[in-house]
DNA sequence: CCTGGCACTCGCAGGGCACGAGTGCCAGTT
DNA sequence: AACTGGCACTCGTGCCCTGCGAGTGCCAGG
């Protein structure tokens, strides 16, 4: 176990480290902290985390630089979460009040997050999976086309046409819209297909056909939609990422662009409090010099989506998850109001 | 006016220029180019393509690059549009065949576009204000509560909830639901406002609240909404750029995210045929050391919406214009079969 | 009007050098 | 036992200088 002292020594390290970008060496710690010891004490205990593994030199004679284990012990035991000044917190809750609908919403969120942060803001939507649906809406197009209007509780709205084998009338599609609601209307989407499973048989033969075809589409519609989507924003902070530029920011780009791999990462983060991966703990190669900070919000009590930002491992730790919270906080509070 | 020559001359530099991404010299350009003269000479006409202002040298004996200018010249009277080959053809054909929705359409545009050209792509959903009602569908959520569900020929959704006055009774939604209909499904989204302007006129005033609301919040959805919305991707061809790093693409992915100004550029290019905007000709700062390639595409005859590409001015011309009008051309096809 | 020749410019890569930040170790002090 | 000051050592960085070569402009001759 590392002494008081020790530990101190590492978090100075890293806030320099955080502050400066660059190597900080024994001399220039005990000038900006007060440690209370000579430089070559510091010297002593730097020796000690780095044969520990918490600290490196990129090369002799250079200062320190924090490893992922040193970030890792930083914030699991040396920072606190840094709280947002009210005026912040009064800029954020008007900015995200004036959002008109959900892509509204989280598209002022992913701004918000990227500007407070100073970096790459991801945005999950709510996903269909964890919500409610509200309504499910049917309407004819044409004698032998319907389009399927579904409607979760989150405000997220998708729709998808179909062709129906054969023609149908106004009333059967009536009928089923009035059952299909009276089921699932306020249940959740995983609970669907079970609710609707036996629907079919309770109508006529004639109208089975259209009855088969809307509920394949709306299952349809709830498996590939339970791909979740994202919304990204904030990628121009990428270029204050080093000086090492064009090799680092590149697999950057290229990860936020694949959002399948962006949600498989989001959806490992499973902390209910926040969730940080740092550096090569993401299993992601191109993030393996990013630090991603992560945390759910939702209408309720629970979670309905995800949200977080993407930065250099040498990140203001405490600053962004303290603005990461505060905007799931009020998004949740938003999405309620809806 | 320049000689059949210099034009020759000219183009070889940028063709040059483009694949090397370095100052092209009077002897590499004999070399490489079947001319048919001698480097002096070659040399002569590049003093005059510099006088001109066509060319131009970073520093004294070093070879030209073309400016702005010469960019222009070649666009305009020396490309041809490379048309895409049959595999490539096939490729965009069954790649968008395969998307489910309008989201997927814009999703996949924006990856093919990225994938064909390596640029960055810019794709517009198609604009409501250019797009036709299909339906407009009214939900009563609670007492007093309406969603308001509009629905494009292009399979645009938008929707709204809000808040009545007074409660409303189920058949006053319904009748209001049909005559709302009947007046606007099939029409332009321009002619709507006019279209529902004597509505309220012609219903019960225990009803005025309900029909107010839900018109004044539709005609509210339809200026928000004017105003577009786009689809980015490929941010990572970025890093391609140049060597110039950071100071070259930062302000270009900060244009790139604010929505408002992409779609005022693109808003800009207007040529039905297509519009490629060249360096300082686009009307924005961080955006001077591109060249926008834009073309509308549609359903039908009629242009709904653009797409295109931001790249290097240093570009491949012909190779990205015969892309981005193929793609577009497929994806008018794909929305025309929606 | 084109060409070959020639002198000139200048950016760039490479080598050598001095500087200084930072280290590890050790002996001395508290 | 813990801390400190001193000291020799390492090594990356910036600077200057130099030589090379690509590229140019100009000119005289075909």
């Amino acid at each position: 176990m590392l002494s008081e002292r020790r530990l101190e020594v590492l978090r100075a390290i890293v806030q320099d480290y955080v502050g400066t970008e660059e190597p900080v060496g024994s001399k220039a710690l005990t000038q900006r902290h007060d440690l209370r010891v000579s430089p070559a004490t510091v010297r002593n205990d730097m020796a000690v985390l780095e044969d520990e593994g918490y600290i490196a030199q990129p090369h002799t004679s250079a200062g320190r630089v924090p490893t992922d284990k040193g970030y890792r012990l930083f914030v699991d035991k040396l920072a606190d979460v840094k709280p947002l000044s009210v005026p912040e917190r009064r800029a954020i809750q008007n900015f995200l009040d004036g959002a008109v609908d959900l892509d509204d919403v989280v598209g002022r969120t992913v701004r918000l997050l990227a500007q407070l942060t100073r970096q790459v803001a991801v945005v999950q939507y709510p996903s269909l999976s964890r919500s409610t649906v509200r309504h499910v809406e049917l309407l004819s197009l044409a004698p032998a086309r319907v389009m399927l209007v579904l409607i979760t509780d989150t405000g997220r709205v998708e729709q998808r046409v179909m062709d129906c084998p054969a023609p149908f009338g106004e009333t059967s599609l009536a009928e089923l819209r009035a059952r299909l609601n009276a089921r699932i209307a306020g249940q959740r989407f995983t609970e669907v297909p079970r609710l609707v499973q036996d629907l079919p048989e309770s109508f006529d033969t004639d109208d089975r056909g259209l009855v088969q075809t809307v509920l394949s589409t709306l299952l349809e519609t709830l498996v590939e939609e339970t791909e979740e989507r994202l919304m990204i924003g904030g990628t121009a902070n990428l270029t204050r990422f080093g000086h090492d530029f064009p090799l680092t920011i590149r697999p950057v780009l290229e990860a936020l662009e694949e959002q399948v791999v962006m949600l498989k990462l989001m959806g490992e983060a499973n902390d209910p409090e926040m969730t940080v991966s740092i550096g090569r703990e993401n299993a992601h190669e191109g993030l393996t010099s990013t630090s991603i900070v992560t945390v759910g919000y939702g209408s309720g009590d629970e979670a309905v989506a995800k949200l977080g930002v993407v930065g250099p491992t040498r990140m203001d730790y405490p600053g962004t998850m303290g603005a990461v919270r505060a905007v799931a906080r009020y998004v949740g509070q938003i999405l309620a109001e809806k």
